[in-house]
DNA sequence: CAGTGAGCGAGCTTCCGCTTGACTT
């Protein structure tokens, strides 16, 4: 068929992934073998800058540590083949990926070949081998501008902060503008005054239906929303005008990594880390199509299996085509979205998390290739004769389902309006009774914190940060302690409902919870001080737009009109005299804030952010003032002189217990008592504060017989332990180990469940 | 990992993007 299919083994094929290496093969016959590179293998050495900023910014490139192994095994299957094809994806990274192979494999220009393909199937590879090109070192060029760029800003900054602030703190392009999206934010939420309003319901009935209407105006008041109903006793109610709208909603397009960790997120509860976790498995597994794409894009393969499966299903009526363009600033499409690799399988083994996980890429595959829904809008307004306000009902019906039989996107937007489905037939003039008219106080909501995902889709709105580094991003900032993942619990406030009806106005008051936060990301106290350094001294860098700005320059370095080094060297000057001046000029500001006097004493209550993170300080200029770190959801442009004060009630000495003293305080991991060099943790509802000594010695004394439970035999099982180990408690059968699910306690665990745990994990193990 | 907050200074930390293991509990 091609010429290169001589002998057995002279081409060597080389991707970036192995599961792909692996389909590839299939394709390929037996006259090549196919290997991956498991990604870059090369990249700037690490002990110092890994540029020499004076040789014209020339990279020190070594191979990766963990990529010995695979580079030296490719070098020998290289030697013995005739050709070599470079396969990498065909985007900047994976151009520089192809390079850096022919240079670390000492291979001339004669024998290899750089081939692309988007997606895996018999022809696009055959076609890809048709069609070799040459490496295009324009593009390989913008890689290396890109490498060394970020080099540069991460090497430099952070030292800088090591010198200002603490060490082991870190700033780069992405992550430094990451946390100042949650810097912000927050500050937002805290200049944020909530307001209440009073907004009006009318339960009205028309040709014996009820529907539900809102005024067109909210009042500031108690006392006007109930003037409005007093009005409302003896007022007519006339339809107004009826309008009726037909409309369409159309499916979104298929998942690419930012959508999909947004969706699991918000549809299954995955964290984004997790989402991609289980998401490589189904990759590995074949089941998915590459999970880290920037790419809206289908195969013509896939557009006619759910062609098929659609028709099949639900009816001819129910297919559209579609082709999706990728909106999103900086993509740079080298796969297709992600999508099932065999549409007509709808289900597939594996643990509950892949099961759902593929069922999600599966419904959103196939209902972006369905109708549109097609709707229905109606609005009916309702006039009064002794107000100007009106009266507004919202009605939708669907006359067509189309795509929504199968898959409805979420949204983020917790206040979704109210919507009647079927709204009565009637016609402007008509007189409508009222049967309930309600008046409800509603505060107002303060900008939402992020979640992992709501952050990932605006970080890929500003073009920041690639599919492949969204989730080791988000990890980034919480262990450099800037950023961290919090529940809150809400607040309990009672609002006001005036009711009217029967011609009678009642008020009454209805308690709600708000406030209540779950997953959300927080700002901590050193990463708005890190922020507020970086922003006073590198408002470039910390610049929304930085990233964008640099992508096109890198496009015209892989166009060929721009040198790299000219590129780099333009950033460089400037940059590196900001940082000599920096270094000489500026300190952090060290932030300090007095909340107020010590109600016990008058001595002035400070909080400040030291070597070891933020603390309160009573009393200044003294022989010997007291300290307390702040907790760790305390923040210092928050913590009232109460909660300050609070503080200082920890550590309480409860008194002496076997001739050791019993201390009860918070620590990193919540509130614990301390009793001769042991830990022992407090859990709800005792209260660190409250609790009291013979309370103390009781969980000490629970918790000494619980350690003496182990390790437990039982006599039915005499090769069969439960241990507590590192990890924490664990089964040890055959000299084989199983962990114990969090919810089971290994306190009381029985044999029947240490089976259970065995079998589910050998049987897991065995697949 | 459990209690620090002065200052000195050895030696260490750090970036973004491409990819999976090896961890075993």
């Amino acid at each position: 068929m091609l010429n290169y299919f001589i002998r057995m083994e002279e081409n060597l094929v080389i991707v970036e992934s192995p599961a792909k290496a692996k389909t590839i093969k299939k394709f390929l016959g037996d006259s090549f073998i196919v290997k991956s590179s498991f990604g870059h293998v090369r990249d700037l050495a690490k002990k110092d800058l890994g540029v020499d900023v004076d040789k014209n910014y020339s990279p020190n490139y070594i191979i990766s540590p963990d990529k010995k192994k695979i580079v030296a095994e490719l070098k020998k299957l290289a030697s013995k083949s005739k050709l070599v094809w470079l396969a990498s994806d065909e985007d900047r990274e994976g151009e520089a990926i192809s390079w850096h192979l022919k240079e670390v494999l000492g291979l001339k220009d004669d024998k290899i070949k750089r081939i692309v393909f988007h997606e895996i199937t018999k022809e696009a590879i055959q076609k890809a081998v048709e069609n070799p090109r040459n490496i295009d070192k324009n593009l390989v060029n913008a890689q290396q501008a890109r490498r060394v760029l970020d080099r540069l800003v991460g090497f430099n900054l952070s030292p800088l902060l090591w010198r200002k602030i603490k060490p082991s703190l870190s700033a780069g392009r992405v992550q430094s503008v990451t946390v100042r999206l949650i810097v912000e934010r927050e500050r937002e939420i805290i200049k944020f005054k909530s307001v209440s309003k009073y907004k009006v319901i009318a339960n009205f009935i028309a040709n014996g239906k009820v529907f539900k209407a809102e005024l067109n105006y909210k009042f500031d008041t108690g006392k006007e929303a109930y003037q409005f109903l007093e009005l409302c006793k003896n007022a007519e109610f006339l339809v107004e005008d009826v309008q009726k709208k037909p409309s369409k909603k159309s499916p979104a397009p298929p998942f690419i990594t930012s959508t999909l960790q947004q969706e699991a997120s918000r549809k299954l509860k995955f964290s984004v880390s997790q989402t991609m976790r289980v998401a490589q498995t189904l990759y590995e597994h074949g089941y998915i199509t590459y999970m880290r794409t920037d790419s809206v894009n289908l195969s013509n393969l896939a557009l006619s299996t759910a062609k098929k499966s659609i028709t099949e299903e639900f009816g001819e009526k129910y297919h559209k085509s579609r082709n999706y363009k990728t909106r999103s600033k900086g993509a740079q499409e080298a796969h297709e979205a992600i999508r099932p690799t065999f549409i007509n399988n709808k289900t597939i083994e594996g643990t509950r998390q892949e099961q759902k996980l593929y069922e999600l890429i599966w419904k959103r595959t196939v209902a972006s290739q369905m109708a549109d829904a097609e709707l229905e809008k109606t609005i009916i307004s309702v006039k009064t004769n002794n107000s100007k306000y009106k009266f507004i009902a919202n009605g939708e019906i669907i006359k067509f389902d189309g795509f929504l039989k199968l898959y409805i996107e979420s949204q983020d937007d917790e206040n979704i309006e109210e919507i009647n489905d079927m709204l009565p037939d009637v016609k402007a003039g008509q007189a409508l009774s009222a049967k309930k008219i309600e008046a409800v106080e509603k505060y107002s909501t303060h900008p939402p914190r992020y979640t992992e995902a709501s952050l990932v889709k605006k970080l890929e709105e500003l073009g920041i940060g690639r599919p492949s580094t969204y989730a080791p991003t988000i990890s980034t900032v919480q262990q450099r302690g800037y950023v961290s993942k919090e529940d809150r619990n809400g607040n309990k406030r009672e609002v006001e409902v005036y009711t009217l009806e029967n011609n009678e106005i009642k008020k009454r008051l209805k308690s709600e919870n708000y406030g209540a936060e779950y997953g959300k990301l927080f700002p901590t106290s050193i990463g708005m001080v890190v922020n507020d350094y970086l922003i006073d001294n590198f408002d470039n860098i910390m610049n929304y737009n930085f990233t964008a700005r640099i992508e096109k320059e890198f496009d015209e370095i892989a166009l060929g009109n721009t040198e790299w080094t000219k590129m780099i060297d333009d950033f460089y000057k400037p940059f590196i005299s900001q940082i000599e001046d920096s270094l000489k000029n500026t300190t952090a500001k060290k932030y300090e804030r007095l909340l107020g006097n010590n109600p016990e004493n008058g001595k002035p209550v400070v909080v400040k952010v030291g070597r070891y993170g933020p603390y309160v300080q009573i009393g200044e200029n003294e022989e010997e003032p007291k300290f307390a770190s702040l907790l760790k959801e305390q923040n210092i442009e928050t913590i009232t002189l109460d909660e300050a004060i609070a503080l200082f009630r920890l550590p309480r000495n409860l008194g002496q217990f076997e001739n050791e003293e019993v201390i009860v305080a918070i620590g990193k991991f919540g509130p614990y008592i301390r009793h001769n060099k042991k830990f022992y943790s407090i859990k709800k509802p005792d209260d660190p504060y409250t609790i009291e000594y013979d309370r103390a010695i009781e969980i000490i004394n629970k918790s000494r017989e619980n350690e003496k439970l182990f390790p437990r035999e039982f006599k039915d099982a005499p090769n069969l332990k439960v241990l507590k180990g590192r990890y924490g408690p664990y089964i040890s059968y055959n000299n084989k180990n199983y962990k114990i699910p969090r919810k089971i306690d290994p306190a009381t665990i029985s044999l029947e469940e240490c089976w259970d745990i065995i079998k589910k994990i050998d049987n897991k193990n065995n697949k």
